[in-house]
DNA sequence: CGAAACGTTGATCGTCATCAATGACGGTGG
DNA sequence: CCACCGTCATTGATGACGATCAACGTTTCG
């Protein structure tokens, strides 16, 4: 869900502080500012240093669908440096986000040259891998709730908190029914009264999604 | 959907045909033999040479959820290299399957230390990031008569066919359900009355894909 | 022996009931 | 004005049950 690799980004600290950081500068982006867009091409792809981001898609009919939340030491815009295409979604900063931009030729070069920025793009795309598809594959084999249930644990854990409208766009529902959905994990005392609280233990939230049927 | 890579394909056999291919074997697999096992460690990294496998997700529930079709040049088994961990899915054969057998730690090397290789990797994990997202994406966002229309205009294009429980399973419904919504696509005369044939032009889908609100 | 009859099996579909999720609309309270 | 929720109606998708039909092998009888 949040996701961040910090090996990546202490990768990139010690990649400016040597000599050959050619053309790579620092970006700023202000919450809300979305500074890759679907179907565009991006000249430069970014690792996050600071900030929170999200990463969607939006569909002909106008709906969005988030697949992840980008923190610190995140890349975006890798996919289409290396397929050379144009970008697959958008990326969205949801809080400030200070990134490292790197032109696409460079990061080209680099990952052709650099072993060990080869070594963490190959184990990032990988993660992202298993991720979209193990999320994929429950979302669409179980109900609303539980895909919400697993959120509100990922976020726990995390220890953030995202909008009603980010989370509702993660679950690819509106917040409407978002809202509704809560409604029903607070009947069954699994959200506390007020806010998104969960009023159980990990174990038990552990064992309650095992035992979905 | 039946995804295929001929670049993999012939960087394999010109590997093969060099001398240092040590370690690596061809294996063969009936239809319906599961050669790679969600949760457990594989031994190798396969390439397939020749016909078709899935790659799938079984849940606690006992459903399973196909991610995609794989064919000619497709390498399954790399993800838990580069990560080091458990099989994320399930790999099977439809078809009967000879593929290249490469042992994990031979893969790991190559992978370092040939470019072509590691560029080849790159490339496909970037695709299959890609086209995991947009699947992901218009699964959950547009109803199940979307869903099929598009694996059906996939198919027909791959000219291949699947059986209708593997249909089913790439789009998360039972076979009852599947069969219900090829009777809604007959009743706007998209699908011909026998069989699963397209009546309509592929701009006429194409059109239709656009306009689906 | 060969043909008709029978039973089994699996795939499909009609139907009805139910559940999951949404849309719309209006009300309430900050 | 906006976030949130109650309510009602509707759609989307599923589950259950039974009927039908074709395919196939086996049995039975002339």
């Amino acid at each position: 869900m949040l996701r961040t690799n910090e090996q990546l980004l202490s990768y990139m600290e010690r990649l400016l502080a040597g000599e050959q950081a050619g053309g790579i500068t620092l970006a700023s982006f202000p919450p809300g500012r979305r500074f890759i867009r679907q179907g565009e091409t991006s000249r430069y792809v970014y690792v996050i240093r600071e900030g929170i981001t999200k990463c969607y898609i939006r569909e002909d009919n106008g709906k969005d669908y988030i697949f992840e939340f980008l923190g610190k030491g995140e890349i975006t815009g890798e996919l289409e440096v290396i397929r050379k295409t144009v970008c697959l979604c958008n990326i969205a900063a949801i809080t400030a986000v200070t990134a490292y931009a790197i032109p696409a030729d460079v990061f080209a070069v680099l990952l052709r040259r650099d072993a060990e920025l080869n070594r963490l793009v190959l184990e990032e795309l990988a993660t992202r891998i298993r991720q979209t598809c193990v999320r994929a594959s429950y979302q669409q084999l179980y109900p609303i709730e539980y895909g919400l249930l697993r959120l509100l644990m990922l976020q726990a854990e995390a220890q953030v908190s995202f909008s009603k409208k980010d989370m509702a766009d993660y679950l690819a529902i509106t917040v409407r029914s978002f809202n509704r959905t809560i409604r029903q994990l607070r009947e069954k005392n699994i959200v506390s009264m007020e806010g998104l609280q969960l009023d159980m233990s990990a174990q038990e939230l552990d064992a309650l999604l095992r035992r979905w049927e």
